[in-house]
RNA sequence: GCGAAAGUGGCGAAACUGGUAGACGCGCAAGCCUUAGGAGCUUGUGGGGCAACCCGUGAGAGUUCGAGUCUCUCCUUUCGCACCA
């Protein structure tokens, strides 16, 4: 055995091992019971960054540890691999998508592989193969049969000058990322999931995913946003009705109807067609109209805008009182919720009321407090009351409370014809057409004569064309004829093949599926989905919470209803890892942009009392600004390449530092002194080893078994049953808390008693030979190769990858005499030693003979003695 | 604004069910050793005090024999959502 720990060698070699025998490839017909064992598959940026390699040790750490129960594991691995970053690495470099995406999966591959990962890559799968991907098309055709897919128009960012649709992310303070001309919102056709028709669905089952974080449920809970309600109509007082030729009514949705007499003007939002319709004939109408549609789509900015609004100078009349109330268009109502209009009660609804004082419009209070602590009737009008309380002013319903008032008025409106009591939900539904090259090609074809018409199932899968390069105007498929230009399936005539993509979730939301029967060319899913799903752990970052996690459920959901899967819900248990955090440091000079440097090249000195930081630049000497931790970036310059740390250290030493320095769901701070304390440890237990081996040449190897070392004494006991101690420990921690560090600390301190341990007669050196064999064991799936030539050295013959988890010997536990605290009025006194199972009244005698306590009784017999067996004796005086 | 989580040594953290606060590691200090290394070993390390002891888990109150843990009020930080009618 060598005496120096050299992770490179010891590395490959254990590489070399699981490779040549084929030792992750998961097989359903294996024994044991299933666990599918999923982190969230990557984006092939270029390079693996921190928080994947934490992402990947957690969920390789749980998948070794499950073989070692004697589960199957499954632990596939994909990329995600349509996106626009290859489409703007590709405007960089003049360089085709494919081919960027292509090698950047060749070398991540590579680094995910140096990591020492238990993945089946017989399952590697990228979503942009049309092999993947043809199984997108294909269920979206079945979704489109169903009414779950749909045509609708819908509101896009537009750049005017590049004279193309962005994302989100490409628009900056209202401006496109590229040109900085002032981004405008577009109605165009785009397909659409109906994810709405499961919201409930989708709501209720969360109650049945007790293994995911609360905070993750109760996050999609308010995304999907469930609120009951009251839809009425306000019937129009004016011919708008002729003008809109619909029925005749403009049709709102509240929550609060008990506050229904309340109501002084009705606000529909800019692109409502009574908006609309008034803006016809009213150029200044027309202008606010047209201006509120410009303008970023995002929510949050919508948001902190000013409130604004118009008359629209139609009128409606009041459901039930038949008053005539004013129809305004404002900038606060949104038109993709509820009806795109509400009632607005300025006395009860903060909103109304900013609008109703701005633009000097009635106030009326129709709820007071049933305390009487705020008046309806004497309230002045510059304050509003949003509580529910007791009606005032309200006809028939004057009295009841706001409960009683809803249910009362929803009646009343059904008598009538004009409402009823309806639920809302927040979530709408899922647009899924992006106007971009470097995504799954939605399957359908323009036809003059015969319209939409969806590609024969044939025909798929609609392939895209790789050798493209996108120049940032326009989607490059629509100016490749070649591509679009086709034969209609129905007619035959020439026809026009839609060049929309799809967004990249619909590309994540089953992956987990497929990879249980990657190879299958026949069918999308087969039997063995069913073998291996639900996906016994997931694992990734909470920026997925909502978006991934609810779209994969929806399309779960969705393949459940057709029959395709038994599980409804794909994700029994979520573990959502915590950031990397690092150091920030900057400079900005007088002329330029804020100039970022790295931690590794700047001195941070923090005084401990004062809190002040010093940063000092080591190349120059110079103080740089310390903005505190965040995640690491490219953009702040505060990023570890994990390469270097695998090269400099080995993937054992890093995935130890990952595991040990924080719980796994907690932020992870770096730390270069971490990573050398956690190589410090590994070469410490390589030496411990070492030592033991080393005095032990020649000899024949000591049994170890339960039977031979039951019989020793002293500091062999002791030391077995820390060892015994720590295999239940670290089981408990890995298999069920799920914490990691704590787990690390134990065998720590395993190997600390090992160091404390002497003597090569026979039986100390079994029970050595033992601990350090638990030692390696308990640590072999968070560090698997140093722990895989570790197991050969200590003589086992066993490979540890196909080794079992040891049980803890119960009789190693056992301690013939136990350490009791003994406390007087709850400060801790003093100590004694007794047998494991001494009666409380041995204990209470013992505690009471105590120096220190008789100390405080002096001579006065105690007031009360409290006996936690086992633990403590609290004597109160 | 709404919602959630979290505040413990110089630092990362532990304390799982109300029962010894600070395990384990980093850093630091002293000493030893040496093939002078990003090495290794030993000891110490919450604060105060010579000591007996006292004080200590963001602040303040409460429940309890006993509170980091439970209850209330407040403060701070982080995260999520955000004109959702």
């Amino acid at each position: 055995m060598d005496e120096r720990y050299d992770p490179a060698a010891v590395e490959r070699s254990a590489r070399e091992a699981w490779q040549a025998a084929n030792a992750f490839a998961a097989d359903e017909s294996a024994p044991g019971e299933k666990y599918y064992c999923l982190s969230m598959f990557p984006y092939p940026s270029g390079r693996l960054h921190m928080g994947h390699v934490r992402n990947y040790t957690i969920g390789d750490v749980l998948a070794r540890f499950m073989r070692m129960q004697g589960r199957n594991v499954l632990q596939p691995m994909g990329w995600d691999a349509f996106g626009l970053p290859a489409e703007n690495a590709a405007m960089a470099n003049g360089v085709p998508p494919a081919r960027w995406t292509r090698e950047n999966i060749a070398y991540m591959k590579g680094q995910l592989q140096s990591l020492g990962l238990a993945i089946d890559w017989r399952r590697e799968l990228a979503t942009c193969d049309p092999q993947y991907y043809r199984w997108n098309q294909w269920l979206f055709l079945r979704m489109l049969e169903k009414g779950i897919a749909y045509k609708k128009t819908g509101t896009v960012n537009w750049d005017p000058v590049d004279q193309t649709v962005l994302a989100n992310e490409q628009v900056i303070d209202g401006r496109g990322w590229r040109t900085g001309a002032l981004v405008e919102k577009r109605e165009i056709p785009m397909y659409y999931f109906g994810i709405t028709k499961y919201a409930d669905a989708l709501r209720a089952a969360l109650d049945d995913l007790p293994g995911w974080p609360e905070r993750v449920r109760t996050m999609q809970a308010n995304w999907i946003g469930r609120s009951e309600g009251v839809e009425l109509d306000f019937p129009f007082a004016d011919d708008t009705r002729t003008l809109l030729g619909n029925d005749g009514a403009l049709r709102v949705f509240t929550t609060r109807a008990d506050t229904l007499f309340g109501v002084t003007y009705v606000a529909v939002a800019a692109e409502h067609p009574v908006a609309l319709a008034a803006a016809r004939g009213d150029a200044q109408l027309a202008a606010f109209v047209d201006e509120c549609k410009r303008g970023s789509t995002m929510e949050a900015d919508v948001a902190t805008q000013e409130k604004r609004g118009m008359p629209t100078g139609r009128h409606v009349r009041h459901p039930l009182t038949g008053l005539q109330l004013p129809v305004w268009v404002a900038n606060y109502v949104l038109m993709g919720y509820g009806e795109g209009a509400v009632m607005a009660v300025p006395a009860h609804d903060e909103r109304d009321f900013e609008f109703a004082q701005k633009y000097s419009l009635p106030v009326r209070t129709v709820v007071g407090s049933a305390s009487g602590a705020y008046d309806a009737v004497t309230a002045p009008w510059q304050e509003i009351y949003e509580h529910p309380g007791v009606l005032v002013d309200s006809q028939q319903f004057t009295g009841l409370t706001s409960a009683a008032a809803v249910d009362a008025i929803a009646t009343a409106l059904a008598d009538q014809g004009l409402g009823k009591k309806r639920v809302q939900y927040r979530l709408r539904d899922w647009g899924i057409s992006r106007q971009r090259y470097w995504g799954c090609p939605i399957p359908i074809i323009h036809c003059a004569r015969c319209g939409d018409v969806p590609v024969p199932d044939k025909d798929l899968p609609v392939r895209l064309p790789e050798n493209l390069v996108p120049d940032g105007s326009g989607n490059p498929l629509a100016k490749t004829p070649s591509f679009y230009q086709c034969k209609c399936p129905t007619c035959g005539g020439d026809a026009r093949r839609e060049t929309d993509t799809m967004d990249t979730f619909v590309d994540s939301s089953w992956y987990f599926l497929r990879f249980a029967c990657a190879d299958n060319e026949g069918a999308m899913v087969d039997e063995r989905a069913n073998y291996w799903l639900q996906v016994d752990q997931y694992i990734g970052g909470i920026e997925h919470a909502i978006l991934h996690l609810l779209y994969a459920r929806f399309w779960t959901r969705v393949m459940h209803d057709m029959g395709m899967v038994k599980t409804p819900e794909p994700f029994a248990n979520l573990l959502t890892q915590g950031m990397v955090l690092n150091h920030i440091f900057h400079r900005t000079p007088a002329n330029g942009r804020r100039q970022y440097f790295n931690p590794a090249d700047v001195d941070l000195v923090i005084d401990p009392v004062t809190r002040a930081s010093q940063a000092t630049l080591r190349s120059d000497g110079s103080p740089v600004t310390y903005e505190g931790l965040g995640t690491m970036s490219k953009s702040r310059n505060n990023g570890v390449d994990p390469n270097l740390l695998t090269e400099k250290y080995g993937a054992d030493t890093a995935r130890l530092f990952m595991m040990f320095t924080a719980p796994p769901e907690q932020s992870l701070e770096w730390s270069d002194d971490g990573v050398l304390g956690a190589n410090r440890f590994l070469r410490r237990l390589w030496k411990a080893v070492y030592e033991h081996v080393v005095a032990g040449a020649g000899q024949a190897q000591e049994s170890t078994s339960a039977a031979a070392l039951s019989g020793i004494s002293g500091g062999d006991r002791e030391l077995r049953r820390i060892a015994h101690q720590t295999l239940a420990k670290v089981e408990d921690d890995i298999g069920r808390r799920r914490v990691f560090n704590t787990a690390v600390a134990a065998v720590m301190e395993l190997l600390n008693a090992v160091g404390r341990h002497t003597g090569q007669e026979p039986a100390a050196r079994a029970v050595r030979q033992e601990a350090l064999e638990i030692a390696v064991l308990c640590l072999s799936p968070i560090v698997p190769h140093v722990t895989h030539a570790l197991w050969q050295e200590l003589g086992q013959t066993q490979p540890l990858w196909r080794s079992l988890w040891r049980k803890a010997d119960p009789a190693a536990l056992v301690q013939d005499l136990i350490e009791v605290v003994v406390q007087v009025n709850g400060k801790l006194r003093g100590r004694i030693s007794v047998p494991p199972g001494a009666p409380d009244e041995e204990l209470r005698a013992a505690a009471l003979a105590e120096e220190s306590v008789r100390k405080y009784l002096e001579g006065q017999p105690p007031r009360k003695v409290i006996v936690v067996r086992g633990k403590l004796v609290n004597v109160v005086v």
